[in-house]
RNA sequence: GGGCAGGUAGCUCAGUUGGUACGAGCGUCCGCCUGAAAAGUGGAAGGUCGGCGGUUCGACCCCGCCCCUGCCCA
């Protein structure tokens, strides 16, 4: 246990969509009196519940949710304001002696949070100038310009990801430094943080995530959407690119047959809980609990509390 | 029973007047990832070209028979 002075620890659920990772954060909320805080860059969203599988608010146990619910579908979200508002948070439930206990499926922003991740600032003209330029010179001849300017960063984008391009060429003339360089260290940014990871094997997930989307299906998915594009989905950058969404948006544009979007919304699921993967397995610092193992709930408690 | 179309990568389909399958999209697998991240992006593995026989120096492409699928006629 923490003794009185020190901090509470700060708890990361991670894990594949579809794990199971709300409900251990609740457990884990239960035990060390703690708060939820969201780390899902869809979850922020106003309206969109059934796709993102957002806990209801009868299923929260009473224990209070941070970060659901704050953005309306036409904004864009962005890690950068989400970092400051998720710290903001933290800082806030320890002031109170509060655990906060952050869940989310978006790795980047979970690491935004727990990392010493520096964004070095945006300009909306600017982007919108590369972003032209872009649409203009193409793909190859901004890598290339890419090269002129920062030759390191260059040769870590490849030259169709034009996305990064675009961004890295905003960052080095925004900064005059070069991009790669502001890289973060794998070091918390405040004290006792812990990641508890839900493991679950592979067919499992793969069926668990069929299931679900079958039932956000049955839960009225499309009916959310429908209600969601016409209160402006379609205008944003971010939400209406969330699975699930996206699919059915094509389906109510007639790009996609209902099935067709049902199965696209299954595949692109598992595709994202592999990237989704990716993230958290290359990290060491995660402790490592079972789905389906019965001592899970200890198991975390005991990772959270330094054992 | 007869006619027509088709059977090529896990799926949907390109393709060659007979000379080692140029395949593509999707899926799958592996990787990257700093202001759109449920996004974006790089790479890899997959094929006895329905079966059997024939013609040929050589057949996925020609011939015969058979099997399967769809449509039409009876």
């Amino acid at each position: 246990m923490s003794d009185v002075q020190s901090p509470p620890a700060v708890v990361a659920v991670v894990g594949p969509t579809a794990a199971g990772k709300s409900e251990l954060a609740l457990d884990l909320a239960e035990r060390l009196a703690g708060e939820v805080v969201n780390t899902d860059a869809m979850q922020l969203y106003r309206g969109m519940d059934i796709g993102t599988a957002k806990l209801p608010a009868t299923e929260r146990r009473g224990i209070k949710h941070h970060l659901l619910d704050v953005l309306d579908v036409q904004q864009t979200s962005t890690v950068a304001e989400f970092q400051a508002m998720a710290r903001a948070v933290v800082r806030d439930c320890r002031s109170r002696g509060v655990t906060p206990i952050l869940v989310g499926g978006s790795a980047l922003y979970t690491r935004a949070v727990l990392d010493p991740f520096e964004f070095p600032g945006t300009d909306p003209g600017l982007r919108a100038q590369l972003e032209l330029e872009l649409a203009e010179a193409g793909p190859a001849a901004m890598h290339a310009r890419l090269r002129d300017v920062d030759p390191e960063a260059a040769s870590r984008i490849a030259p169709g990801n034009s996305r990064r391009v675009v961004r890295a060429l905003e960052v080095v003339t925004l900064t005059g430094r070069p991009f790669a360089a502001t890289l973060p260290r794998p070091s918390y940014v405040f004290d006792g943080s812990v990641q508890v990871g839900v493991r679950i094997p592979r067919p499992v997930l793969d069926e668990r995530i069929e299931r679900r989307v079958h039932a956000m299906w049955a839960a009225g998915l499309v009916e959310e959407v429908r209600r969601l594009a016409a209160a402006g989905l379609r205008d944003g950058r971010t939400a209406n690119r969330a699975l699930g969404y996206q699919q059915v948006l094509a389906f109510l544009d007639g790009d996609l047959t209902e099935a067709e979007a049902l199965t696209a919304t299954v595949t692109g699921t598992r595709r994202f809980a592999r990237r989704q993967s990716s993230w958290f397995d290359k990290d060491p610092r995660v402790v490592w609990v079972g789905w389906d193992d019965p001592d899970r709930v200890a198991r975390a408690v005991e990772a959270c509390t330094g054992g």
